[in-house]
DNA sequence: CTCAAAACAGGGTGGTCATCCTGTTTGATA
DNA sequence: TATCAAACAGGATGACCACCCTGTTTTGAG
């Protein structure tokens, strides 16, 4: 009997895509090698490097199509829905902060964890990230430039608080990643809370200003 | 004629551990490779191999010796200096953000960048990383605590504070990495600042909350 | 001085890894 | 149906790389 093969290149460079993606979030670039990847992927060399002539290549598409991705999913669009700017961060910190302590592990933000491995690397890896965080940081900043034009959000400089919620997560996320404990990033967002808005004095204090 | 040779243990093992600390900060663990670390060294298989006899051993004491003193040099040290710790907190981003813009190039937090890329790897990484991190929060929180008992720091939560500063300044760390440039520091550190005892806003409305 | 242990030298080794190369199969187009 | 580029297969290759092993030199204790 003669072994059938169906082309389909999509599906193949996608399959190999979800893998990298995974294997890099779990075990790093450099500690992920092709033939693992090919293993898990159930892709041979020559398909692999068909779709990706280089590892580097493989890597900027992970972070290009992938990481991109996961930054607009869980971070920017959930933030642009929300009432204010405030809520929505305080929204994505609490359900990352949930979604972790149900999995029971922590293994991090992947736009944190291939910065820090890449970003000294290789010039392409380092933009291709750098522009990750930008955008990220720009759609939390207009969220507040739209708060203040509804009337909220009174002197805080947009930029400023995008920078410092960008900052917090990141660096929760590397203590989380660091201590297996998610509660860091429910400590953080407290702390961002109890110096911002978020108290329920704050909150009283809101309602007043409203109108 | 004879060559000469001296042994010199301290000193060889200095000077593995100096190349060892500046090829993690600049590479990364896995892209130093021992062959390199060796030559920059300029120390044979031999040597170190008798002072580390793995290179996980050579990581490990990188991180208990180096890391874990770079932290309290530029971290704890300063702060429990300051007179109060958001003092000291200022102080210690806005020394960094000089130093960084001075020599043009940001390598990153060594803490971060080790804790990123070895943290899921091993066991014994992580929870070598974990208790560096715990310090640094936990001298952060007693200098707080320390200004609390002196009258200062009113409401503050010692422990969210301290876990967001940390966060706030790896996270800034990590995207000043990414980007290249230090100024994402100061911006976080204003963010900080306008968001707490900083800005004029804040002042005017703790005062109102305060009765 | 003796001698054992520590310190160091340097080549070897098995394994891994990214990449390449030659060939075969598939599918769209004409 | 003829044709050709894209898609895929799978082994070859050469370059590392971490670790080990055998041997030599230095050092300090007794």
């Amino acid at each position: 009997m003669r072994k059938k093969r169906t082309n389909d290149p999509d599906g193949m460079r996608r399959r190999v895509l979800d893998v990298a993606e995974g294997s890099f979030q779990a075990r790093g670039y450099h500690a992920s090698s092709l033939g693992d990847l090919m293993a898990a992927a159930g892709v041979t060399g020559g398909a692999l490097h068909h779709h990706f002539p280089t590892k580097k290549a493989l890597a900027l598409a992970v972070i290009e199509e992938r990481v991109a991705a996961a930054v607009q999913e869980t971070w920017i669009d959930p933030v642009l829905a929300a009432p204010t700017a405030r809520q929505g961060v305080r929204a994505v910190f609490e359900a990352v902060a949930a979604e972790l302590e149900q999995q029971g592990y922590v293994r991090g933000c992947p736009l944190n964890n291939l910065a820090h491995e890449l970003s000294l690397a290789d010039d392409d890896f380092r933009s291709a990230l750098a522009r990750i965080f930008a955008g990220w940081r720009q759609a939390i900043a207009d969220k507040i430039r739209a708060d203040q034009l509804d009337g909220g959000e009174g002197g805080t400089d947009p930029d400023r608080f995008a920078a410092l919620a960008v900052a917090a997560y990141s660096g929760a996320m590397s203590m989380a990643k660091t201590s297996q404990d998610a509660g860091v990033l429910r400590e953080c967002l407290r702390g961002l809370e109890e110096l911002s808005s978020g108290g329920p004095a704050a909150r009283r204090r809101r309602r007043v200003l409203l109108r």
